[in-house]
RNA sequence: CGGGGUAUAGCGCAGGUUGGUAGCGCACUUGCCUUGGGAGCAAGGGGUCGCAGGUUCAAAUCCUGCUGCUCCGACCA
């Protein structure tokens, strides 16, 4: 390819609506632009890159088992309410009519539609396991959409959905995938890490996050620093703080008035904030009350708190009158005296049942207990891991301080179990002739996210830091001065005998000045730079030099074919 | 969805209070000159100032409504 035929439309000024780095380089160096709030058009550039990142998934997803097809971005509604999730998935959907009147929605994710396509192909347990994927555009209507392809509203995902007889069948395709994503992470050249996730309590219950570490990330998440253990800050699970030693003294009611937060209550008692309990009080969907007790200075989790309680999906904050129905004060709550009943749920975080002579409320407007001791004191509750992971917990695996990172979530793998399959009546025949549920599990990649994450880990003050296996071109030839047919001629020698060699390889003819093509190959961020300058056709040296350290080679004529292989292989 | 900001040439911005010929830098076109890190000179092209009403002799500018974009927050299988 030559730069001359080349749509690469640099530019030297940022777009004031660009936020992050990997929009901002984007859109400078020319590989997309934007088309409407959280949609993009990727120009040649970009979508170069966006190919080679498919065709690394395409190669890793056929290697285990995969096998692509391509299923339509229109579904109609009738699936969505096999599922249940026609309603479910809220404003989140982009929904359409026809002009019959009947719904659609733009695809979101596609587990109904495949789960649809294989009930009516698989029969026999020998026609399993199967894995089927596709790379497609999915279409979400995020509340705000933000930080460029990060989080956008059309989006490039792979998805691939599998099939198998059996939670154990259902495992090893896990394995596969999980094994299969790492290879393709790693030769997207990126850093990171898979993380344990939640999956709520969908059956089999594994589910990791690819998380490439960035700060600019919008995941936050825990990771050992002694052992591999890494998870997201919803899953991180932990462990109860020691039990005190101290010796219970009796219970006292105290007046601490307009103590309504632990700040104010630890401020007027002259205690730690870690000596109090708070209580976090939610209702759900279905109005059951539920009273969450963590440690004064801990955070509540709400995943977990979801995961404790049967049959609770959405958790809102509790109206006071449904507190004060069961003996509660709002801001003076603690278990001790509440009614209970089989609409209330009483949590208690297992690290507060080991404190001892602690200070909480006595659902008394301006009275808190002091000297409590919830083993002796609080009466039936349910104990739980219910609080949020922050840095200096104990990892769950080998003890050690967790540290907390962000990242940029890339990929996910989940386990379905028979939510879809049995939801949706797709089942085969056993070995014995009965009829079962299909066992599946979901494996998500964001395309256009993995680009972005591989330039949020990859620039510096020029531009873009490509890794060699995604990068738009591998190597770029830039004749000095394209005007002197000298330099010109010997350029596209050198150009050509790249493509022979088989490296993807860029010809940039502009006649520009020299600074200009530089600061446009500094800023669109080939890996390999091959310089033709005016003592190349006096003497037959040439001059590569390597983006990402900037070293430079002065070779010769016949010598820098192999020198630039040898430089690629490194990058 | 709540709270802010903003909308003037492809991009970045000024002008607006005090209403009166629509401006600057970059980019673009042509010519000259220049060619190892975003050169210089000269001459050009390009905007119904987000949309719709209103006030006025006259509106980019003042008033009202709407819309887009964006930031913070909340939410997020």
């Amino acid at each position: 390819m030559r730069a001359t035929n080349l749509c690469a439309p640099t530019l030297r000024q940022v777009p004031a609506d660009a936020e992050v780095i990997s929009h901002k380089l984007m859109l400078r160096a020319g590989m997309m632009r934007k088309a409407a709030s959280g949609m993009y058009t990727f120009l040649p550039l970009g979508w170069r890159v966006i190919k080679k990142i498919e065709n690394i998934i395409r190669e890793e997803m056929d290697a285990a088992g995969g096998q692509e097809i391509m299923m339509p971005i229109l579904q109609s509604d009738e699936l969505w309410q096999e599922s249940g999730r026609w309603a479910a998935y809220g404003a989140e959907m982009m929904r359409l009519k026809d002009r019959h009147g009947h719904e659609f929605c733009l695809g979101p994710t596609h587990e109904e539609m495949i789960t649809a396509l294989v009930r009516g192909e698989v029969r026999s347990h020998k026609q399993l396991p199967l894995l089927l994927y596709q790379i497609q555009d999915k279409f979400r209507d995020e509340r705000r959409p933000r930080f460029g392809l990060m989080r956008s509203r059309e989006f490039i995902m792979k998805d691939l959905y599998s099939f198998d007889k059996d939670e154990a069948g259902m495992d090893e395709s896990y394995r596969k995938m999980y094994a299969a994503y790492t290879t393709i992470f790693r030769r997207c050249g990126l850093n990171f890490r898979p993380v344990e996730a939640d999956n709520g309590a969908i059956g089999g219950g594994h589910s990791h996050e690819f998380t490439v570490l960035a700060e600019s990330g919008e995941s936050a998440i825990a990771y050992c620093t002694a052992c591999d253990y890494a998870a997201s800050d919803e899953k991180a699970e932990l462990k109860p703080l020691a039990a005190s030693a101290e010796e219970a003294l009796p219970l006292e009611k105290v007046s601490t008035p307009g103590t309504n937060t632990i700040d104010t209550l630890a401020a007027f008692l002259q205690i730690p904030r870690e000596r109090t309990i708070k209580a976090v009080a939610y209702q759900d969907d279905g109005n059951r009350l539920i009273l969450v007790f963590v440690r004064g200075d801990h955070a509540v989790n709400e995943i977990k708190v979801r995961n404790l309680v049967p049959g609770a999906a959405e958790l809102r904050m509790a109206d006071e009158e449904a507190i004060t129905a069961v003996g509660g004060s709002p801001g003076f709550m603690s278990p001790i005296g509440i009614k209970r009943g089989e609409n209330t749920f009483i949590l208690v975080d297992a690290t507060v049942m080991n404190m001892v002579n602690a200070v909480t409320g006595a659902n008394e407007p301006d009275f808190h207990y002091k000297n409590v001791s919830p083993k002796r004191d609080f009466g039936e509750v349910q104990v739980g891991d219910l609080r949020l992971v922050e840095e200096g917990d104990a990892c769950p695996k080998c003890g050690a301080p967790l540290k907390m990172t962000r990242g940029i979530e890339v990929g996910q793998v989940f386990t379905l179990g028979t939510k879809y399959s049995a939801a949706m009546g797709a089942t085969f025949l056993d070995e014995q002739g009965k009829e079962n549920p299909m066992v599946m599990g979901c494996y998500g990649i964001g395309v256009g996210r993995t680009m972005a994450a591989a330039i949020e880990q990859g620039n510096d003050e020029h531009g873009i830091i490509w890794p060699r296996a995604i990068a738009p071109f591998e190597l770029l030839v830039v004749p000095v001065n394209a005007k002197d047919e000298a330099q010109l001629t010997f350029a596209e020698k050198i150009y050509n005998a790249a493509k022979e060699a088989g490296i993807d390889t860029l010809l940039d003819d502009r006649k520009e000045r020299a600074g200009v093509k530089f600061k446009d190959a500094d800023l669109i961020g080939y890996p390999l730079r091959v310089t033709v300058g005016p003592k190349a056709v006096e003497t037959g040296e040439i001059e590569l030099k390597v983006r990402r350290t900037g070293e430079v080679h002065i070779v010769s004529a016949n010598e820098w074919l192999g020198k630039a292989k040898e430089l690629l292989a490194g990058l």
